[in-house]
DNA sequence: TAAATAAGAAACTGAAACGTATCTTAAGGG
DNA sequence: CCCTTAAGATACGTTTCAGTTTCTTATTTA
């Protein structure tokens, strides 16, 4: 392997500090463990990133922004917040709630917390969350007095509450329920 | 102040233990931290705990003698819910995400998860959660009918997501909130 | 193809914490 | 009042990581 440079080895680095960060916790990450998981050395990296801290919100920022979509239209509602909840279950909500748990060391360090952790990833970006409200409210599936944040979020606050109390995907029928019996009575 | 011994002696570090944990987090706390605050020196420390986590477990555990006490009638589900909420809020919230964070490494061991271990933490026992519910049933200020599972710990899912994505007391209009504008309207 | 730039290796300093060993002295029990 | 126990102070060797320095060498680019 040549010696790489700029973006390429970027990348790599902060792919390798991904790595680390999932497999051994935020707090057995060091600049040492990263540089040598990513074949190069630790001065490279402290050319770049000053600290920990530092290095970690952009490894995670990174890899998080790669995975942005815009969710699906399905025509509905109903349809488009199954699909996305479902997608989010079973692909990314786990494996974020683990992370958020690998990183409790950095929320301590920071004083940080996931809200503000999940702000940075987003940075001003529209959310799936809002691009469906939107659909919704142009269709007339929603009255737009009554879609408060808050209850616009409900649904996503609702499913990542039971990912991280079990751990696991959530089942199809729970969805439905958080959507068919909670989240649609609110709004219309 | 004399040379404690004993129990005394013990309690006294276990309450700076928890003190260091909560000012400046799992992290930051050493055992030469916890024997400054203590008044006392790092080998009284090592001759009852082998390492930093059975410190910290033990600290947690003698903190959190869990007592679970049925909530105040305030004489309405409004007023029972908002007092309940605020108190978790305050009290047991923040502490309980704490301690879910420090748990992380033992959930992926074991394979279980917060569900499963708040299973086993009320054992049958009646929730105040239930208590809540009955009583706003036996005043005509729920339709029973409306009241699933879900629904009924809707509120305190809500306060737990928003605890854990804060890591912080939630606020006292954001607890009006979720009980006025979402618990509220779904179940009368 | 020469000059500028940045990668990468190695070593080093300093801080911090770990864990242990030694010694004294206070407390409590008989 | 003596004797056993354990508290508390100090100091140590070790490890680990942070952050820097120096130097060599590969890659770009002009």
């Amino acid at each position: 392997m040549g010696r790489r440079r700029g973006e390429a080895l970027e990348a790599a680095i902060l792919e390798a500090a991904w790595d680390e960060l999932s497999e051994r916790g935020y707090a057995n990450l060091t600049f040492d463990s990263v540089a040598r998981r990513a074949g190069t050395s630790k001065p490279v990296l402290y050319r770049r990133w000053a600290d920990k801290q530092k290095l970690v919100e952009a490894a995670v920022v990174r890899r998080n922004v790669i995975q942005l979509t815009t969710p699906a239209d399905t025509g509905s509602l109903r349809g488009d917040l199954i699909a996305t909840l479902t997608e989010l279950s079973e692909k990314r909500g786990p494996f974020l709630t683990q992370l958020s748990l690998l990183l409790a060391g950095y929320f301590a360090e920071t004083g940080t917390s996931f809200a503000e952790l999940r702000e940075m990833i987003l940075a001003g970006r529209r959310s799936g969350r809002d691009e469906i409200m939107e659909r919704a409210i142009e269709r007339g599936e929603i009255d737009p007095a009554k879609l408060t944040p808050r209850i616009a979020s409900l649904p996503f606050d609702l499913l990542r509450g039971e990912t991280m109390m079990t751990l696991r995907p959530v089942a199809p029928e729970v969805i439905e329920e958080i959507v068919d019996t909670i989240f649609l009575p609110l709004v219309r």
